[in-house]
DNA sequence: TGTACATCAGTGAACGCGCGTTCACTGATGTAC
DNA sequence: TGTACATCAGTGAACGCGCGTTCACTGATGTAC
């Protein structure tokens, strides 16, 4: 069933209003209960479509998981590629800043969705595809965005101050973590911050929340002449 | 069968290696491919027992889950408890700092497991249980550890700097964030780390390297008057 | 304009498979008298 | 010391269930002559 996969790109009739609403049911489905633990039968049902549809536009099961994330990455890589090609083609006196870079990510996630909900729906996707071990959809993600992130990651190491490479690395995957724990546990986390100190504040605020945080640990141990308290 | 779950306490014979041999397999397949994606006839497989050992044992399959972190987390717990206890007791001008509360948890993960390979296991097994949307999982390990847990976060408060609570908060959280996804995909970013840096270190110097980072995260935006340059 | 055919989206029912769990059973060990 | 019984760990085979996938089919729409 590989080929008829193609119609829905070919043929786009809005009428094909099926393809979408299966994305979205299992969009949100899978960030619910994860891609193992949702079955095809309640995607189906809850997007109010036949249960062959899924088999019939996406081929199986895995394809229309990874459908689901090319829906969101596709424009946000985009969007972002068009955004790294300003700052690579700007003079050396003005690089972006460790805090440029990091509000560039913010600025395009938060582009993308339709929603605030969409977004912390697609950060706990993001999330669980990086916790699957040895499944089909890391690969597949690491194939297809690998130059964008590989662009990204350059300047973003441009960016940071000077110190051994591989101190950098590690750094680089503290503030991964850090962001996709917190973006995809957001719901979670808002309610009690809500709850425990009564404030209530949209993921974006929380998102450069963590800019200064992270901009700060990226220079820990790191000597800064003159600039020590208005780095952020 | 949910009673003759106690045997094994009771009746705690060494050749009950039954027992061990199962959560031994299970700790590592979890960790390797998910709890979902893990069926008991492959545990009992690679255990060398007999597929209703499992049942027979431990009850369920989710009992068998929540009996994995178990034998990590007792253990676990219990000491950290007994550091807790000492420096709750300390005087007040001889408070744990920051770096002593974050180093204080890299001692004693270090500390309960065999090897730095069970270490590792049980980190991804860790962030695979954060990663559990509504299970049964998450429910049991806050319930059972809740006490040891915030124990912990009423020190590591005190050792904050003075800034609004709720900003804490969500710092704990980065931290939080940062850690479970550094050491649960260690091994693989350890890989690259060689592989490109030709630098090859322990999960416990990766962990160590943590410290300084968000340390300085945690202080960000915060003056800290004279002690600007030694803070790790 | 009318007819024949091809293409497509979508359907209903069934397929085989692997899963967690159950159950009657065995054999070894411990205990009571 | 010997016998009867209870308790336990472990087993082999089967159970029913939900899963992803398949397949023959329908009906609507577009195209060729």
């Amino acid at each position: 069933m590989a080929s008829s996969n193609n119609h829905s790109s070919t043929r786009t009739n809005t009428r094909s209003s099926t393809v979408s609403r299966i994305l979205d049911a299992a969009e949100n489905l899978f960030a619910q209960h994860g891609f193992a633990e949702t079955s095809l039968r309640s995607i189906t049902s809850q997007a109010g479509v036949n249960l062959a549809a899924v088999n019939y536009h996406f081929g199986s099961k895995k394809e229309l998981i990874q459908a689901v994330f090319t829906r969101f990455l596709d424009p946000f890589c985009q969007r972002l590629s068009e955004r790294l090609d300003e700052f690579e083609n700007r003079g050396k006196n003005e690089q972006p800043t460790l805090e440029d870079m990091l509000h560039l990510l913010v600025d395009e996630m938060t582009a993308v969705p339709h929603s605030t909900a969409q977004l912390e729906t697609f950060m706990r996707l993001l999330a669980l595809a990086y916790n699957q071990t040895q499944g089909h959809l890391k690969k597949y993600l690491e194939l297809t965005y690998r130059d964008v992130f590989e662009r990204y990651m350059k300047l973003l190491i441009g960016a940071a101050p000077t110190m051994p490479a591989v101190e950098i690395y590690w750094r680089i995957n503290f503030i991964l973590g850090a962001s996709l724990f917190t973006m995809s546990e957001a719901p979670t986390l808002q309610a009690i911050a809500e709850r425990d100190y009564g404030i209530q504040e949209p993921l974006e605020s929380v998102m450069r929340r963590m800019v200064p945080f992270m901009a700060a640990g990226m220079r820990s141990g790191q000597v800064q002449l003159g600039q020590a308290l208005q780095q952020d």
